[in-house]
DNA sequence: GGCTATTACGGAAATCGTAACCATG
DNA sequence: CATGGTTACGATTTCCGTAATAGCC
């Protein structure tokens, strides 16, 4: 299971095509058919079926664990170059739309306190910063989600990284103030079943992750908004498109925000770090343990 | 980085020697060099000094990696076997020493309710259950640990296994009924730092799990037991070599227990398992489930 | 028939063993 | 000088691209 096998397997089947997963990486049609033969041939059963290229129960096996092993393999190899490259002048750091919002003034905190050193912040999705942090591109990335208060965070199984909780907040549902559900004191996800859903995954709490929470399989999107800036959400919500759970703060005031009561739940957010750091990431990292 | 490559390395640096590695691993002395400087050389970085022959910083980092990505890898392959192969006739059950007291009674009940299946009871080292669960060759395990109430233990990052808490026991210094602590109601870590102690990391608290709980680097080991025979340890105490720390239920009649109070611990052990089982696989499980 | 995966084949590269070489204790 | 890691070199295998073949909408 060569490493360079494994990646064209989990090209493959995002691409849903050989020639395209060839292309993406550079091989030929047949490179990428050849490397699936060995796979399939080396475990002894088909990975793919073919036309459509999906993967099939045992390939579905497998994808669980390529991509982590992948990223894992990324990791070491980030780990032992910064053992021997010298520190990066300039910070990396990435954070999920959400995270992003408490980052602005700690990093003027830093350039404050570090004249010198160059600053790049990458706002990302939430598995691209954990990735990112782990196959070394960021030094420090925050990711937000949702849980049991004082649970962790379910990042990705593939890779020990240092994460610290830098924050917990309420969790709201927002409405527009219209709504009839506006003037509650709380909601429980039970009551809003049958509610209109906008489904913002990369931006909002996902509906996956709140029928996960609720037990329930009935909350179905009114309208999926692909994308990560709150303004054009907040507007989608005022506009009746539907409503989403948010952390209390990032609610304005032009809208409703009802606190979710049940189950209880909390919008968190992790730092995610490497081991080592140059003296400017350390400080960025202290300004949140110190804060709260 | 070629999993072939790593997994010499790891080889290498287990035994200290180019050749000892060669011969285990079935290479020539020299395929185990080539294997050594393409890595080096890949990674830009030496990892090994040789003569002795131990990790450098670089290769220190990279161990930390490539045991739970050669872990993960066969892990992805046993589990892609299992989609294949047809289910075990034999139930094929690991347990570290400890967890291990509570399975005859359990494995007699799964032998009355699916009289066909054959039994094979493999109790080893805590690592060695979690590895073999991970990599197929046992379809449930049992290992223990000491943590906080509550928490998980902390396994191998390398693969997310199913794991589930079946019991947590109080924990309690095992002493001579004659020694001057054994008349105390409860003891901390903290009256304990002068006292001697046997490490029996196989078989009870090792005292490095101690000593991170303690947060001191004090409690040294007058004796060191390499074994798994429970009887044999509280032999030793009885004897008057040190002390340790066990589940209560571990500590028989003829020894004084005193519970440890301070850090707050508890013995915890947690069934790990593969995610498919046959009948008399979840039978088995289900008796934790049920019981507590 | 067009699109896409598979197979056949050949050149380039990698792998591993034998054997000569070299360094350290 | 002997043990043990390195280097040189050649046979074998693997890998990947070109090109011809085959299978599905």
């Amino acid at each position: 299971m060569d490493p360079h096998l494994l990646r064209t397997f989990v090209t493959v089947a995002e691409c849903g095509s050989f020639s395209a997963a060839a292309s993406r990486l550079g091989y030929t049609q047949s490179a990428v058919s050849q490397h699936i033969a060995a796979l399939e041939n080396d475990l002894g059963t088909p990975l793919l079926s073919r036309r459509p290229v999906v993967p099939t129960a045992s390939g579905e096996r497998l994808l669980e664990h390529a991509g982590p092993i992948l990223l894992r393999l990324d990791a070491a190899r980030a780990d032992v170059r910064r053992t021997v490259a010298d520190p990066p002048s300039t910070l990396t750091v990435a954070a999920s739309p959400l995270a992003a919002r408490s980052l602005a003034s700690r990093l003027a905190e830093v350039r404050r306190s570090h004249p010198g050193t160059e600053l790049a912040l990458t706002v990302c999705g939430r598995a691209e910063v954990v990735e990112g942090v782990a196959a070394g591109t960021f030094v420090l990335g925050l990711t937000d989600g949702i849980t049991a208060p004082t649970d962790p965070l379910h990042l990705s199984d593939a890779v020990h990284l240092h994460t610290t909780a830098t924050s917990e907040e309420d969790l709201a549902v927002a409405l527009p103030k219209s709504h009839p559900l506006a003037s509650r004191r709380g909601l429980s996800l039970g009551d809003l079943v049958d509610a209109r859903w906008i489904d913002a995954p990369d931006l909002a709490a996902p509906l996956t992750a709140l029928r996960a929470a609720a037990g329930s399989d009935a909350l179905h999107p009114a309208i999926t908004y692909n994308g990560t800036d709150l303004h054009t959400l907040l507007a989608l919500i005022e506009a009746g498109h539907g409503l989403a759970v948010l952390p209390r703060s990032a609610v304005t005031e032009d809208l409703a925000a009802v606190a979710l009561t049940n189950p209880r739940l909390v919008h968190r957010t992790e730092l995610v770090r490497t081991d080592l750091a140059t003296p400017a990431a350390k400080s960025l990292a202290a300004t949140f343990s110190n804060h709260q």
